[in-house]
Formats: C-alpha cells, sequence, structure tokens
RNA sequence: GCUGCUGUAGCUCAGUGGUAGAGCGCAUCCUUGGUAAGGAUGAGGUCAAGGGUUCAAAUCCCUUCAGCAGCUCCA
C-alpha cells in the first residue's frame, strides 16, 4: 500500500454543514450568555451529528437538561434577529489584552498556546452581540440557520482541554443538520438504535445480568451462556485450523511475576493485589507473564517457532467507576487471547495472518471494523527507543502488506510496544475498539525468551500479543446491538421453540424437542395452557429463529409447522426434514471451511 | 475518578408534605384454541441505604451506594 493510503488524523473539511454547525454553537453560545451573563466560554466545536460548547458558570448555577428548552427557544429568537456574521483579524498580542479584559480565561489560555506556537494574529467573529475567538468559517447571516434544522440535545460534563486535572465545564450538545428531514431522520435512527441498546436487550432475553454486590462484573445467565459458548467454541474450532495450541494459566500470581513483566510499575492502578501467606500477589490484569513462563519451560528450537499459543484467560481490571459500560466496559472479562513467539524474520507473515484471521471472524457475523496502528506512549513504557521503532515498523509493514486503509494514533501503543486496533462500532455508532495485535519485544527481553537457531546459538524470540473478539464480554455487546438480538441460528441461545396448539399436543411436542435436542440444538417449549396466538407472542422477545407449531394434524403426520423469525411460515415438515434444514445454519460458515494457507517460512 | 441527571412492584412508569398507584408480567381458576393482546380472581413494594427538618417525608435537606449521558481511560 502506498503511504498516501494512511489517514492521518486531519482536520475536518469545512464545508458548508461544518458552517452550519459551527455557527449554531455560537448562537447557542450566545443565547447561554443572555441567562448566565458570567459563563466563561472554553472551546464550542462542530461535532459528528452537530456541535457543542463548552462553559463554565462559576459560582452560578450550571444550565441543566430542564434548561435546554428554554436556550432552544433563544435561539431561534437569535436567528430571527437576522445577525451577520463578521471576521476580523487582530495581532495576537491586542486580542491577549481584549481578551483579559473580558475576563474570558479560557480564551486567553488558547490565545497564548496560539501565540506560543508562532501566530502573529488571530480572527474573531462577531454577530449580533456576540464575539469569539475563532477560526472560522462561519455562515453569512444567522437567517442561513433554519430554526428546524438543529436541536438542543442533552449536557454533560467535559475538561478543559480534556485533561482530568483541569476544571471541569459543563457542555451542551446539539444535534444540527442541513435539512429537518435529515435532522428527523437522525432523531429516528437514533431513536431505533437505542431501542437495540445490548443492556436493555441482554436484560430482555435473559442474557446476562449486573448486581450491586460486584460492580462492574457481569453474571451470565444460561441463555448468555449459551451464546458465549457458541462464540468460543467457533473461535477454538478456527485457532485450531490455524495451527494454535492452548493453555490455562492461574488467576493470581506472585508480585514478583508482575515486577519482572512490568506491571507491577506500569499498571499497578488497574490491578487488585492481595497478600497470600504474608506474599504480594495480583489477581492477572492480562495473560501474557504467565505464557511466558510456560515458553520458557524448555528450550526452543527455532524448527518450533512461530509457536501461537491461545489463552481463553479470565482477566480483572480496576476501571474506573465512571468509565462502567454495560459489556461494553467491565471489570472482569474474559479475552481470546494468544501470544505468538516467532524469529525476527517471521513478524510480518505472521501478522499479516492474525489481520486476516480477525478479518475472517468479523465477516462471519458481517461486522465491518476500522484499523488503528498505535504508536509508542510518552511515559511508563518499557524497552528502547530502538525496539519501539523496529517493532512499529513491523506493524507498519504488515498493514501496509494487508493493504487496507489504517488510521494512526500516536502515543496510545501499550506500556510494553505498539499495537494495531479494530474499532467495532455499536449500535449508536460509537467506536470501540475490540481485537488488538500487540507487538513486543521488551518482555522477551525481560523474561529470556530465547529460541536456539539454524547457527546453534540462542536468538531473543518476538512474541505478538493478539486478541481477536478482544474482550467476549464488549464483543458480545457489540453483536447484540448488530443483530438487534436477532442472532444468526448458531448464536442463538434458543434456536427452536414447540408450541403445541392444545394441551392434549404436550407429549408430541415434547418428542419433537427431544429429537432436536439429540441432533445438537438448543430448544424448549411452551406447555403452558395458553392459546396458539398468545405463545407466539410470548416467543418474540428472545428472537428464536424457529418457533415449531404442533397441532393434531402435525401430529398425525409427524410434522411440524415452522414458523420463522420475521413471521415467514414454512409448509409442515418432519422432524427429521427439519433438522437437515437447521443444520447447516447452526454452522458460522454454513457448512463450508474457508481454507487458509500459512505463511511460508524462509 | 470528574461534571450533570436519575433511583417507586419482576419490567415500563405515574405519584412535589397528609393511609403507596397503573399497565404489562406472575399465580390460581374458567377457557383447549390453528399463527402477535380470551375472561375472572389474587399475590407482590422498609418508595436504593443511612441521617436530618417536620405534628406528618416516596416527596424537602445532607451523606453514601448504584444506574444513565459525557469527559478521562481502555479489551
Amino acid at each position: 500500500m502506498s503511504p498516501e493510503a494512511v489517514r492521518e488524523k486531519a482536520p475536518k473539511v469545512k464545508d458548508d454543514l461544518y458552517k452550519i454547525r459551527h455557527s449554531l454553537a455560537h448562537v447557542l453560545a450566545q443565547a447561554v450568555l443572555q441567562m448566565r451573563p458570567n459563563a466563561k466560554l472554553a472551546f464550542g466545536p462542530p461535532i459528528d451529528n452537530g456541535f457543542y460548547y463548552d462553559f463554565d458558570f462559576g459560582d452560578e448555577e450550571a444550565l441543566g437538561e430542564e434548561d435546554l428548552p428554554e436556550i432552544q427557544k433563544r435561539m431561534r429568537a437569535i436567528l430571527k434577529e437576522n445577525q451577520q456574521f463578521e471576521k476580523r483579524v487582530l495581532p495576537v498580542d491586542e486580542a491577549l489584552e481584549y481578551l483579559t479584559g473580558r475576563g474570558e480565561v479560557y480564551k486567553v489560555e488558547h490565545c497564548q498556546r496560539l501565540k506560543e506556537a508562532g501566530n502573529a494574529e488571530v480572527s474573531f467573529y462577531t454577530n449580533g452581540p456576540f464575539d469569539d475567538l475563532c477560526e472560522g468559517p462561519h455562515v453569512e447571516k444567522t437567517r442561513d440557520l433554519k430554526p428546524n434544522i438543529f436541536k438542543i440535545d442533552r449536557t454533560s460534563g467535559a475538561y478543559w482541554l480534556g485533561d482530568s486535572s483541569r476544571p471541569s465545564l459543563t457542555r451542551i450538545y446539539g444535534v444540527a443538520f442541513a435539512t429537518k428531514e435529515e435532522l428527523n431522520d437522525y432523531l429516528f435512527w437514533r431513536a431505533e438504535a437505542e431501542k437495540r441498546d445490548h443492556r436493555v436487550v441482554g436484560k430482555q432475553m435473559g442474557l446476562f445480568s449486573f448486581h450491586d454486590e460486584a460492580r462492574g462484573n457481569p453474571f451470565y445467565l444460561p441463555h448468555g451462556v449459551a451464546v458465549k459458548d457458541a462464540l468460543l467454541d467457533f473461535w477454538k474450532r478456527l485457532h485450531r485450523m490455524r495451527g494454535y495450541v492452548f493453555i490455562e494459566t492461574p488467576t493470581i500470581l506472585d508480585r514478583k511475576l508482575w515486577e519482572t513483566s512490568g506491571h507491577w510499575f506500569n499498571y499497578r492502578e488497574n490491578m487488585y493485589t492481595l497478600q497470600i501467606d504474608e506474599e504480594d500477589c495480583a489477581v492477572k490484569p492480562m495473560n501474557c507473564p504467565g505464557g511466558m513462563l510456560v515458553y520458557n519451560e524448555s528450550p526452543k528450537s527455532f524448527r518450533e517457532l512461530p509457536l501461537r499459543v491461545g489463552e481463553l484467560g479470565h482477566v480483572h481490571r480496576h476501571e474506573m467507576s465512571g468509565a462502567l459500560d454495560g459489556l461494553r466496559r467491565v471489570r472482569a472479562f474474559t479475552q481470546d487471547d494468544a501470544h505468538i513467539f516467532m524469529t525476527p524474520e517471521q513478524i510480518t507473515d505472521e501478522i499479516v495472518g492474525v489481520i486476516d484471521l480477525a478479518d475472517t471472524i468479523y465477516s462471519v457475523f458481517g461486522l465491518e471494523y476500522e484499523l488503528c496502528l498505535s504508536t509508542k506512549p510518552e511515559e511508563k513504557t518499557i524497552g528502547s527507543d530502538e525496539m519501539w521503532e523496529k517493532a512499529t515498523d513491523g506493524l507498519r509493514g504488515a498493514l501496509d502488506r494487508w493493504g487496507k486503509p489504517y488510521e494512526v494514533d500516536e502515543g496510545a501503543g501499550a506500556f510494553y510496544g505498539p499495537k494495531i486496533d479494530f474499532m467495532l462500532r455499536d449500535a449508536l455508532n460509537r467506536k470501540h475498539q475490540c481485537g488488538t495485535i500487540q507487538l513486543d519485544m521488551a518482555l522477551p527481553e525481560r523474561f529470556d525468551l530465547t529460541y536456539i537457531g539454524p547457527d546453534n546459538a540462542s536468538h531473543r524470540a518476538v512474541m505478538v500479543h493478539r486478541a481477536l473478539y478482544g474482550s467476549i464480554d464488549r464483543f458480545l455487546g457489540i453483536l447484540i446491538e448488530h443483530f438487534a438480538g436477532a442472532f444468526p441460528v448458531w448464536l442463538a441461545p434458543i434456536q427452536a421453540r414447540v408450541l403445541p396448539i392444545t394441551d392434549e399436543l404436550n407429549d408430541y411436542a415434547q418428542e419433537v424437542a427431544t429429537k432436536l435436542l439429540e441432533a445438537g440444538f438448543r430448544v424448549d417449549l411452551n406447555t403452558k395452557s395458553d392459546k396458539i396466538n398468545r405463545k407466539i407472542r410470548d416467543a418474540a422477545p428472545m428472537h428464536i429463529p424457529y418457533l415449531l407449531v404442533v397441532g393434531k394434524r402435525e401430529a398425525e403426520e409427524g410434522k411440524v409447522a415452522p414458523r420463522l423469525r420475521g413471521n415467514e411460515q414454512l409448509d409442515p415438515l418432519s422432524v427429521e426434514d427439519l433438522i437437515e434444514r437447521m443444520r447447516p445454519e447452526n454452522d458460522p460458515f454454513h457448512g463450508t471451511t474457508p481454507r487458509w494457507f500459512p505463511p511460508k517460512i524462509d
């Protein structure tokens, strides 16, 4: 791939919609200042779907949700005034003086930064009584902003400059589009998306739960375990085909190990520690150190490499309470982890292989993803700069060979190495990191991982940490939203439910269910003395792919009358024929397995 | 962790100082029916927890806990 395909983070295109959203942000600030004249302005940029503005209300009462209609009303009044947006340019020192005089502390700070960056002049935009340090551009006049293309949406907190050690601001969000229709479409879509929130669907389908007694730790209910098992069976099968072996390592390990790995000093605030027999120990937040011990159990020959060692490890991390978010962000989760040990020459082939494996997995679910390369963090890292450079080049080389576009996130790597992340989106289009491939040249050093080369000398091994679902828990959350609970047959917690029309048919229904269970399907039956209408309606929240209605006619002929999810009606067929029909659907690859050719070792 | 909002029955939610409510679900009974709401009766709540104000608190105040939207962080 050419370097041009790399999408570095670039400023957004300043098109008409950008101008509309940006101008509305100014109008928002103007309206807010009418209500709180002493509010200090921070930033107010356009964003996806709209805009926001950050305010510091100081000692005054902050504006909240209940004030949003009033803000919106005032904004519409401002639009009617048809204020002109006018740009003027001031020498930076004059601007500083002006802003200082107005007491706009945040603007002063920003202006100062602009000055330090070498700007001799800065621009201001004025509309009506409102004047703001601003790069622009804007629309010409407030009449260009139709009153029905925006909605003041919600408030939240934010930090000045996104830094948790700096002041907390009140952020007011608006959504805005070029036309009323687009706004309404967006609001409709968003309302629909909220209905498939995995926390709502998960409760409705009996997949998982949370309790105050274990904050941030999911409880998996029988239906949730069924889906997880299906995910993990698929994962193991695919990984076995790709030459992986599997291990399991302990949950609690000694402090010495975590000191060797660097976690004790670089990851301490996220670790649960405890004392056992007066020794410091930690509950594992990652599986890698245990994996290192296993690698070192015996000397390795280059002929054994690459060695791909998988582990479905349950890890605990003490996340900040405010970061917890359903299954997307928990304090204990299962990683579909693997560590690949190899020679430096094998890096590119091996990483391309992992990307390909991830791509295979995501495509089975129909998930789109974005690739992101994360480089060395500024602090709390282990390993030399040279190692980081080599490792980063290795990942970049693999990405270039893979040939799809990727973003670069400077400084976002793990403390032991750079990484490639696979970003998936939830129902509300929010991005979540799932798969990750982390190249590590530091831990092999610390744990002295070696192999004997063809020259009969000892060489330093290179390793990759990788997870493709990432966290099974988070991935499940995203899948729930992706499918809105209507999982494909192979994932569905209940694949078929038998619905007898009258109580006399319960025995036959039981017989049908048993046959399906024996054929390996997840089946239940509803023998309540309800009407068939009621039984069908009651089944709806479970999104069961096959509802099998059995009445007198079916019982006499040894058949079932399937009603598919989506309400399609099939002609009655025998249980054996039904099983034949369902069997391929119970396989992620629908009975065909994609061939994969391992990269050759030179 | 920070800012803002919220916490009433299994679920969704009404209830702003004066004897805890609705719909759905659940249980029992009637009904035994052919593809998305048949009928009757009934059980279920220390109104998140603790403290305070008051003759009186689900309601007002404080603290804590938890959830939600973001910020920050990350699988």
